[in-house]
RNA sequence: CGGGGUGUGGCGCAGUUUGGUAGCGCAUCUGCUUUGGGAGCAGAGGGUCGCUGGUUCGAAUCCAGUCACCCCGACCA
């Protein structure tokens, strides 16, 4: 059936000027194409336009998901206490968690995501190893009270989520199932027009390498990456790396005057040496109260995840703390420190044979120290943030770092929920065995956000065909002539006969305003009718991704926007 | 939650320093002209100046409190 959309009966009212709220492209885009607006902080409305990408953001999802034998479902958005108490997240879940109650005063809590409802579902019906594998999932709006809502789509208080929960009998099991996921999350990036890297991600208590996260590459993006031309790519926060240093002054411990200002930078200037011959010191208070001084070569920053694993939740020292524990700010090391600090290094210098160091005294530092010799070293662990130029882990080659929009996230959960919350079966032997599970999150809406991000230019967004609103606009520059119109009409039934999805700019407005909001709009495809074109039976085709434009004659017109689009339709 | 900033017709802003009762551009409505890159002229409508209290003869403007929103940090799809 013939079916188009007019322009002038669709609600995506545009702006002229950039909203003073918005900052990203994205989120600039997304308000001035008249796609979203914003009903409080985080918390969005899909206009029209945004909701048909959304749609077929989702579709692209669905038709992935039956690939890999996931079955779509959907459990309530408000869930009771009790599972979260369950689980034991109720306390560690922390004020993200939305809560609230009922008449009765009885507490419940908005999905930020539904391990414990999926696992809760299935606790007491599958019973068997025979009926596993089993993996759910929805598409449905979550809610997380995030401090600080930002950037529109992007991080919402309100979002649209599509989680996944496999259910096997077995780690191998899991591990497949597991496997299916990326499999199918790399093809939906890819599907939706997103260039998007699988980074290893912090895997939490969990360890090992069991959780995978897709960055969409944008400068906007929150999340820091490296990755190398070996494949290698690790989230920031999780990434290992072989950290260079350098060595200056090996042999005698001496003290030296260094009038500087207490920064590594100011402190290599001033001795005309490179950062990395320096050692750097934070000093922090363990979850445990244990005074910590962590050593990290010069030119790298303590990475808070690994440190948090290290020591829990940790406080940097404040002055009184750095007294009481004789370090001195901006002149701290490990040589002449109160004797109950502990002193933990980064593996990294674990063969420097001479380490540059504060002397706890203003305007001093020791150089030529050593590990073992003149101080002890309680621990090595991996505590510094990789950064662009350290070595591959895999292959040794200099890091490549990069930013990203965390789009989605696989995860292997193991028995954590399952053992957590007594969701059994039995196995071969009769046994009860706890599920072991994955968990797979796709942010629908920021994947929105991730491709109008990496998708736009001065003008507006530019659509891939596979997510975008419409294919084709016609526009037609004068609505009131006899020949234009009515070829406008006659156009949209055709191409529309032809299965191009289209939209018809029927609004009696002048050329630049039609151009200037199809080229916000950003449809792939610009059918542009003017009297000349059609008096010569031409339609002008402008496309928007290339600047492009070609007279097509309109008997050749759906042949030649057919050939373009199909392709790219996901 | 810590730091910074902003609240004035639908949107973008000026006016606040130095109190005197609100203005510009865009948008909207009417008419005429115009019609391939955000038109021109003429006219019109639309504002509790975020909110509350205070100072003052008089507050958008000064003071106090409060709320909302934005940006930077810690969390995450």
């Amino acid at each position: 059936m013939a079916r188009y959309e007019l322009m002038s009966r669709t609600y995506a009212p545009t702006l002229k000027e950039d909203p003073a709220e918005a900052e990203l492209a994205s989120h600039r885009l997304l308000l001035r194409a008249g796609m979203i607006r914003k009903v409080a902080a985080g918390l969005y409305s899909y206009l029209p336009l945004a909701w048909r990408s959304i749609l077929k953001i989702e579709s692209i999802i669905r038709d992935e998901m039956a690939g890999i034998g996931a079955q779509e479902m959907l459990v309530p958005i408000m869930t009771p206490a009790e599972l979260w108490h369950d689980s034991g997240r109720w306390e560690k879940y922390g004020p993200e968690l939305m809560r609230l109650s009922d008449r009765h005063e009885r507490p419940f809590a908005l999905g930020p995501t539904h391990e414990e409802t999926f696992t809760d579902l299935v606790k007491n019906e599958l019973r068997s190893y025979k009926q596993l594998p089993v993996t759910l999932y929805q598409i449905q709006d979550k809610f997380r009270d995030e401090m600080r809502p930002r950037f529109g789509l992007m991080r919402g208080r309100e979002f649209i989520m599509k989680d996944a929960y496999s259910f096997d009998a077995t780690a191998e099991g899991m591990q497949k199932s597991y496997e299916d996921q990326k499999g199918a999350y790399a093809r939906i990036c890819e599907r939706c027009g997103l260039r998007a890297l699988p980074v290893a991600a912090d895997s939490g208590q969990i360890g090992g390498d069991t959780s995978v996260e897709f960055m969409a590459l944008a400068e906007a993006g929150e999340a820091g990456l490296v990755w190398c031309d070996c494949g290698f790519a690790a989230d920031i926060e999780a990434a290992r790396a072989r950290i260079g240093f350098e060595e200056y002054a090996v042999g005698a411990t001496e003290t030296i005057e260094t009038p500087c200002e207490g920064t590594i930078a100011s402190l290599a200037a001033f001795l005309g040496i490179a950062e990395q011959a320096c050692r750097k010191s934070f000093a922090i208070i363990a979850e445990d109260g244990t005074p910590t001084l962590c050593l990290l070569p010069g030119d790298h920053e303590l990475n808070e995840v690994k440190a948090e694993h290290a020591f829990g939740h940790y406080d940097l020292m404040d002055d009184e703390a750095l007294e009481a524990y004789g370090l001195a700010k901006g002149y701290m090391g490990p040589i002449g420190a109160d004797p109950r600090v502990r002193i933990v290094a980064d593996s990294s210098l674990r063969d420097a044979r001479s380490w540059l160091v504060g002397a706890n005294r203003v305007g001093y530092h020791i150089r030529g120290a050593r590990a073992g010799r003149d101080f002890t070293v309680d621990a090595w662990l991996d505590l510094a943030s990789a950064q662009a130029g350290d070595g591959c882990p895999r292959c040794g080659e200099p890091l490549h770092a990069a930013r990203g929009i965390e789009v989605s996230q696989v995860f292997q959960l193991g028995t954590k929920y399952s053992e957590a919350m007594g969701a059994y079966f039995a196995d071969e032997n009769g046994r009860d065995t706890p599920f072991h599970m994955g968990c797979y999150g796709i942010g629908v809406s920021r994947t929105l956000a991730a491709v109008v991000e990496q998708h736009n230019d001065g003008q507006g967004i530019v659509w891939p065909v596979s997510v975008a609103p419409y294919e084709v606009e016609i526009v037609p520059l004068n609505v009131g002539d006899d020949l234009v119109w009515p070829a406008a009409l006659q156009l949209a039934g055709e191409l529309s006969q032809a299965g191009l999805e289209l939209i018809v700019d029927d609004r009696d407005e002048r050329a630049g305003v039609k151009f200037a909001d199809a080229d916000l709009y950003g449809f792939p495809y610009q059918v542009i009718l003017g009297k000349r074109s059609v008096a010569n039976g031409d339609a002008e085709v402008k496309c928007r991704a290339s600047g492009e434009r070609f007279a097509v004659p309109f008997p050749e017109l759906a042949a030649f926007l057919l050939e373009r689009i199909v392709p790219s339709r996901a």
